[in-house]
DNA sequence: CAAATATATGCAAAAAACTGCAAATCATGC
DNA sequence: GCATGATTTGCAGTTTTTTGCATATATTTG
């Protein structure tokens, strides 16, 4: 096996999953992990992804992981994403925000379950493509490099043109009073029209992010219906968002 | 053995599989691998492939594709779609449409070029995403599961607004009579809607679609700008095609 | 803070690349 | 036909790169 194609299958996983932890490569190529720590090494000198401890992160997304630390995270993106799932009901029309936890959420939507799904995030459609009881509706657009989602007047636009069940709105930062926020106009504008174009709003976001605010407002606490966090219900961290009629899963 | 048949050896395994190991190649040729390795450095020097320890691999070969369909007869696509790329130029506004030759087309775009680009296939885009110099701007729309693009009247309606300098249109089968035909009725109304939407139509099609014809009609050869096929000029299968006010590449 | 896990470093074996050289092959002119 | 010179090819020795392992250091997590 070529350097290069190790280092290929690395960067295609990236691509795919957005992290990949250096055990399970080492475990699928059949190397050593000191192998993949030095192709990681490369390719992070070479800026084609972000070597982090244990692993990589792919570089577009390192929007949602501020730290860039926490790949570890992923487990509680998992456990996220499953507590959205049973808020799915087979049938419904759905509407997918970009962000890992959604792309989560979009894996592990089981095959049975028959959905229309809109989303403006290139690597969900392509998760979603896989499923063949989805009907996949793209939101076209401009595609933003740094977050693989369309932004911009026509995905806005198409925005308006639809209503949707539920909406699972990836969310960078939340905050008891100052709401919803986020550092890039664009994407602001794009989820102002996602909870415009929803009957329901769900804000998946892991504990990390709860408190924190950021340059742009979106929305205030109230339009969001559900907050899904890794965390046991009586979490202290919790509290604060405990009487501002959300539902806390 | 020839130099020259080897080294076109070399350069067709690496068409096909994108990479080569140097001893495999010695070992299928039955020469040693210092003369492989002589050979790879020879076609290194000419731009032919990329040198690497301990084989070779294909210019475009950091690149992925996600769908992981196998393309068939890749050598011939990436032939036509190295002609293609001769007919674009920096600053231009270019559709891309489906088809595993256009994808071809997206991967060898060269990083340098500036280009906006439209087009309603997931592939293609995840594929332009990576280029640093191109605006990727998706159709939106339904996808289709089984070639992957979008369709429906939102796509139709956006490819309405729009008017680009080429369009590469991805063809399925044409006829000097009969012109461009489809099996897919809701491709045919995509293909329809982009040749509208284009100032000039250029058409990669491998020879074996060439007089071929299917169920319903996109338009007529006289709609069509430019046909690319891997053939040289003077092949016979091309004469058909010759007076009928086409650019045969 | 301590245990578990990940990283960095030095090292040695294996694989591959480079170098120089000689034999074989080929084209060319006489 | 044959000598000449250029090119090509394979071989042996040396150098470089890659890779896995062992050990020491650093980081994460409960």
């Amino acid at each position: 096996m070529l350097k290069e194609e190790r280092q290929q299958f690395i960067l295609n996983e990236v691509g795919i999953h957005n992290r990949v932890l250096l055990t399970d490569i080492a475990d699928q190529l059949n190397v050593s992990v000191d192998t993949v720590r030095r192709d990681i090494k490369e390719l992070h000198a070479a800026k084609l992804l972000k070597k982090v401890h244990g692993g990589a992160v792919s570089l577009g997304f390192n929007n949602y992981n501020p730290t860039g630390k926490k790949i570890y995270s992923l487990d509680k993106k998992s456990q996220i994403a499953e507590k959205a799932l049973g808020l799915i009901k087979d049938g419904q029309v759905i509407l997918i925000s970009g962000g890992t936890t959604n792309l989560e959420l979009a894996r592990m939507l089981p095959p049975k379950l028959k959905l229309t799904c809109f989303t403006p995030s290139l690597p969900i459609a392509v998760q979603l493509l896989g499923k063949n009881n989805i009907e996949v509706i793209f939101i076209g657009g401009r595609l933003s490099k740094d977050s693989q989602i369309t932004v911009g007047g026509s995905a806005i636009n198409m925005l308006s043109e639809i209503k949707v069940d539920i909406c699972f709105l990836g969310t960078n930062s939340i905050h008891p009073m100052e709401g919803l926020t986020e550092f890039d106009w664009e994407i602001v504008q794009m989820k102002k029209a996602m909870i415009h174009s929803s009957r329901k709003v769900v804000s998946p976001c892991i504990s990390e992010k709860l408190g924190s605010t950021q340059r742009y407002k979106i929305c205030g606490v109230e339009e969001v219906d559900v907050l899904i966090t890794e965390l046991e219900p009586w979490d202290v961290k919790l509290d604060a968002f405990k009487n501002l009629n959300i539902q806390i899963v």
